[in-house]
DNA sequence: GGAAAACGTAACCGATCAGTTACCAATCGC
DNA sequence: GCGATTGGTAACTGATCGGTTACGTTTTCC
């Protein structure tokens, strides 16, 4: 399944948000859903197969994570449409706000140590 | 249907494409695909209902346009993923650059009126 | 006026999807 | 060792999806 595919499903977007938070063990997903565990795990095989996240064997646990990089598709596709379309120039100036932000949020979290697990190599 | 799930399909993401080049008559749209003409006019529905496209009425003709407001909602969400995520750096310098461009593209594209129908790769 | 073109809709069909319950394997904690 | 916890998978089911053909309507053009 592809990554459109896989963001189609809004249970599956909620999950990925989850995730943005950090990894997390399937109870802890699943307890933030109406629907049942194992219905959570046939999403997360989706999101795993769409290359949206990745698992960590910790015991009989396992530690989900956000993987951004197919987003990119996403992000591409967006763009492209956006670029050749009549659109109101306060759309792409919005963009162009959010991606600054991004970097330098990403920058400041790059140079604090202190965030969570997650040590950019 | 939501934005996310029109975007989910191949051709539905196929037709977006090509009325990014501009405005086209369903037959048109139709003469690229291996799909029948009504399983077009559905998918146009789709996307209609989902905001991406709009009709203009030409006597017997519809001229399909795209509408690009709705793509907000997609790139939020991939913005708010790709914010916290332990991602590469390039990731998001590849956005940047890529926003940067789309909008001196945007600017070039105002200042010429004259873009219409597709011919332009 | 009448054929042809453009396009939407209805009816039908096979495939896929998302949910459920039931079950099994592995690991943890006492 | 044993019960409890974690989590994947299998089997089934109802709903939705995307495709097709058939058909009706409106507009164009000779």
């Amino acid at each position: 399944m592809d990554v459109f595919a896989a963001i189609a499903d809004p249970v599956r977007r909620e999950l990925l948000v989850q995730l943005s938070g950090g990894p997390a063990r399937v109870v802890d997903l699943a307890g933030e859903h109406p629907v049942s565990r194992p219905a959570i795990s046939r999403h997360l095989r989706v999101l795993t197969d769409a290359g949206l996240v990745e698992a960590d064997e910790r015991g009989r646990e396992r530690h989900y994570r956000l993987r951004t990089e197919p987003l990119t598709e996403v992000r591409t596709f967006v763009s492209h449409l956006e670029r050749r379309a009549p659109i109101t120039e306060h759309h792409l100036d919005a963009l162009a706000t959010e991606v600054r932000r991004t970097t330098r949020d990403r920058r400041r979290a790059a140079a604090t140590p202190n965030h969570h697990q997650e040590n950019t190599a």
